[in-house]
DNA sequence: GGCAGTATTGGGATATTTTACCAATGAAAG
DNA sequence: CTTTCATTGGTAAAATATCCCAATACTGCC
C-alpha cells in the first residue's frame, strides 16, 4: 500500500472544477481558472490534488458509437447456475478480457448479471454470443434485449 | 448544415489511435505518434481529422463514483401508457434534464425504457423516484434492479 | 517500366500551455 | 493584535501543440 493521501470533503470549487473537466477535459487551466473564480496557480494546484487523491481517475477520448459501425447494443442478463465466489469470479474474469461487453454489474433480484455489448450488426452479436458467451461454464440462462436507440448517453457523474 | 466532410474508412493507424485516445487522451502527440509508428506532424493530422469528421467526440475526465459518495446504481425498467412519438419525445426530454440519470435506452421487449441512475444512498435515490420519475405523466410502470457491484466498465468502444 | 498527379509524411519554427517556484494574502487561534 | 497555517496569484522556464513547407510514397495510366 502506498502513502496515505489524505482527502478533505471536496468544496464548491472543486465540485465546480469536476462538472467541467467531467464535460470538457480540454479546457486550458487558463479557461478553467476563470470559469471557477481563480487565478491559474490555484486552480492548477486543485487539479493535481483531485487527480492524486484519485477523485479524477483518467482522461480520455470519447468515440462515436455510429461512425465505427457499431450500430446494435444489447443488454444481457444473465443467471449463473450456481453464485459461489469462485464461480462469480471466475465470470468476472472472462467478461473483461472481452472488449464487445462495455458493462457488466452484479445485480440484485434473479438475475445475477446484467451486461451492456455493442456490436457491428446482429450476426456480429450472434458471433459474440457462440463463440465466447455461451461456451462459459455454469450459466444457468441468457436473456438479451435490443436497444433501439440511446436516449441518453452520459459519463458525467453529478457533482 | 454545414460543408460536407468526406469519411474515407478508418485505417489500421486511425484505428490505434483511437484505441490508444480512448483509454488516456493525455498522451502527448509525440508519445502518440511513437506508439502509432509516426511522427508527430502526420499524427496530430490524423487527429484533428478524426475530430472533424465526428469520429472522437469529445475529451472528457472520468471521476470515481466512490470518491463522490454515489454508493447506489439502480436499472430502471420502464413503460410507458402510450408510445406515441410524441410521448417518447416527452419522456426524452425530462429524463435528459436529470444529472442522476446517466444512461437511458428505448429497448425492444416488453419494457419501453432502460436507465441507469446514481445516488449518493437508498434515501435519495427514492428521492428521486418520489420526487422526479414518479411525477411524470404517462408512466405504466416502474421496476428498480440494484446493482450489488460494477464488474466492468468501460467507455471505450471496440476499435 | 516510366510518368504525372495526388495524398501522406517528416522536420523545424512559432505560439500555446503546463508546470514549478516564491512572495503575498486571508483566515483561524490564542 | 499577533502568530501560524493554508491558500492564492504572478512570473519564468520547460514542455507541448500547431502550422508551414519540402520530401516521400502511392495510384492510375500510358
Amino acid at each position: 500500500m502506498t502513502g496515505f493521501i489524505p482527502m478533505p470533503d471536496l468544496d464548491a470549487i472543486d465540485r465546480k472544477i469536476l462538472a467541467l473537466l467531467q464535460s470538457d477535459s480540454r479546457l486550458t487551466m487558463q479557461e478553467l481558472a476563470d470559469k471557477v473564480g481563480l487565478s491559474v496557480s490555484p486552480c492548477h494546484r486543485r487539479v493535481k490534488l483531485l487527480e492524486e487523491r484519485g477523485v479524477i481517475t483518467r482522461y480520455i477520448a470519447t468515440v462515436d458509437q455510429k461512425a465505427l459501425g457499431l450500430h446494435v447494443s444489447v443488454f444481457i442478463s444473465i443467471k449463473l447456475a450456481r453464485q459461489k465466489e469462485e464461480d462469480l469470479n471466475r465470470f468476472a474474469r472472462a467478461i473483461s478480457k472481452w472488449d464487445e461487453v462495455l458493462e457488466c454489474y452484479l445485480m440484485t433480484g434473479n438475475r445475477d448479471y446484467l451486461l451492456r455489448v455493442v456490436a457491428a450488426d446482429l450476426s456480429s452479436y450472434e458471433a459474440f454470443l457462440k463463440n465466447k458467451l455461451t461456451r462459459l461454464d455454469g450459466i444457468a440462462s441468457i436473456e438479451s434485449s435490443f436497444a433501439l436507440s440511446q436516449v441518453k448517453y452520459s459519463i458525467a457523474l453529478p457533482v
